[in-house]
DNA sequence: TACTTATTGACAATGATTTTCAATAACAAA
DNA sequence: TTTGTTATTGAAAATCATTGTCAATAAGTA
């Protein structure tokens, strides 16, 4: 459903949708964990056979440029993706099965504002992960 | 000064203390910004001309393993390492020069706590990172 | 001082990502 | 609809980062 934004986005700032970039759009969108270009590459091609690897990496990072995903890091390695939360939202991530779910509500507006005042710099950005077993994997 | 320690905790951990090595190791130490393994290369030839980059890794990897550093996340890469903070501390970084601070303090018992009963994760860890301009590049 | 063995640097191999390029297909305009 | 322009494609090659192999060397214990 929400593919379907996703592939609106690409269409309103000029690009072209095409059957590659579907598939790799309804791979990563209902994904809950965060998957690598290859297992993009593998779980897209079950959709369209002709996919290349080279595309899913294209794709991926207009959908990053278009703030659609986002790039997860992690202990093992840096290089999977993940869709976007709305809003200012984190990540908390299952170290067991990498289930990952959406948080908000951090305030770290008393953090910073101290932190700014010892070390003398202007704070603009913060990243805040969390990681642990989810429901099921506990 | 504290590069010796380093070397001693290698010495301690069974790992022969070489040229190689502490030269690699008196470049980290000192460095107040993450450097990348090629940084670290050209930095520590400067010490000792017959560095290998093959060895540059190989130390890294160790003084990683014994928690005297750690790698750096950054929107731009993550193959950066820079000394490990004492205790439970997080890192600062300047988006200008690169300049890391160490803070602490964080107090995410709160969030935590709130978020673990909403999500039904055990949370087990957590990463936080600020990002901003240093005294000098504001 | 001698000896065992971890460590070295050079080279090759791997893995991930990017570039190149000619063929194809999206989609705006007619 | 049809057409024409041009972004996009997949394959192959190129690049960049990292890891494995190996014979020569040197650290540190005996």
């Amino acid at each position: 459903m929400s593919a379907e934004l996703w592939l609106n986005q690409l269409h309103e700032n000029g690009y072209r949708v095409t059957a590659a970039r579907r598939a790799v759009v309804e791979t990563v969108e209902k994904s809950t964990r965060a998957l690598t270009p290859v297992e993009v590459y593998d779980l897209s091609r079950k959709k369209y056979r002709a996919l290349g690897l080279v595309t899913v990496y294209r794709t991926l990072e207009k959908l990053e440029e278009l703030h659609l995903i986002q790039r997860v890091h992690q202990p093992m390695g840096c290089q999977a993706f993940i869709s976007m939360g709305q809003g200012h939202q984190h990540l908390l991530l299952c170290q067991n099965c990498g289930q990952a779910a959406f948080f908000e509500g951090d305030d770290l507006e008393a953090l910073t504002k101290s932190i700014s005042k010892k070390t003398g710099y202007q704070i603009q950005e913060h990243w805040l992960q969390l990681f642990g077993l989810c429901a099921n994997c506990r």
